[in-house]
DNA sequence: ATTTACGGTAAGTGAATTCTTACCAACAGT
DNA sequence: ACTGTTGGTAAGAATTCACTTACCGTAAAT
């Protein structure tokens, strides 16, 4: 497992971050219109903001003042493909167990 | 989403209890012997777990006086198909973005 | 029946995280 | 240049979370 795996599963890790990642599956938004839209501070939602980026789970784009964020593919098809791989070797292990009974 | 999917993301939300999650990745075992392995103490373990289990990652199963625990392939297959289908809407997020450029 | 092994739970402590307020920097419009 | 808008960062308060010690229940062994 690579470390922007634990990073993300860490960023996923609270529902605060969670709720902004389902946003934005709605599209692309501003900090400012984030911050509206929960019941959190601005600079609440920035913080946030940063894990996920750090996560690589999302992008930001300067748009004038504004710093509008939205979400990454390819971080979650890192994570993706990395449950791929444990399901496989969590089946695989299962499978061995059921049959040496 | 559904509820297990959030206990789930806030169990691997943890870095020791990823750990004991790859550590079952090669078979089962028992708490003690969990406990063992691990520089915490057993009830530490016991409590990690409880928040495993809650979210259906791991199964536990009673030999003895002994608790053995392994993985539940079933939590880990919930948690990648909702990997492929948020990808799959991230994605197309994405796409659509590009293409109105 | 007692003892030993094993593990769950409760209560409290310490540490890590999340949040708020205050402040500052960058850009756009007047 | 000045003003308003936007958002990142710092510092500290508040909350949450992980961990330990202490205790209890259950099952096997002697």
């Amino acid at each position: 497992m690579n470390s922007y795996q634990q990073f993300a599963l860490d960023a996923l890790g609270d529902s605060t971050r969670r709720a902004i990642v389902d946003r934005l599956l709605r599209g692309p938004v501003s900090v400012g219109k984030l911050a509206e839209e929960f019941p959190i501070s601005r600079p609440a939602i920035s913080q946030h903001l940063r894990l996920l980026k750090e996560a690589r789970l999302v992008i930001d784009e300067a748009q004038g003042t504004r710093r509008v964020y939205r979400l990454n593919p390819e971080g979650f098809e890192t994570l993706r493909s990395y449950f791929d791989q444990f399901w496989i070797m969590a089946l695989t292990a299962f499978k061995e167990k059921v049959e040496e009974q």
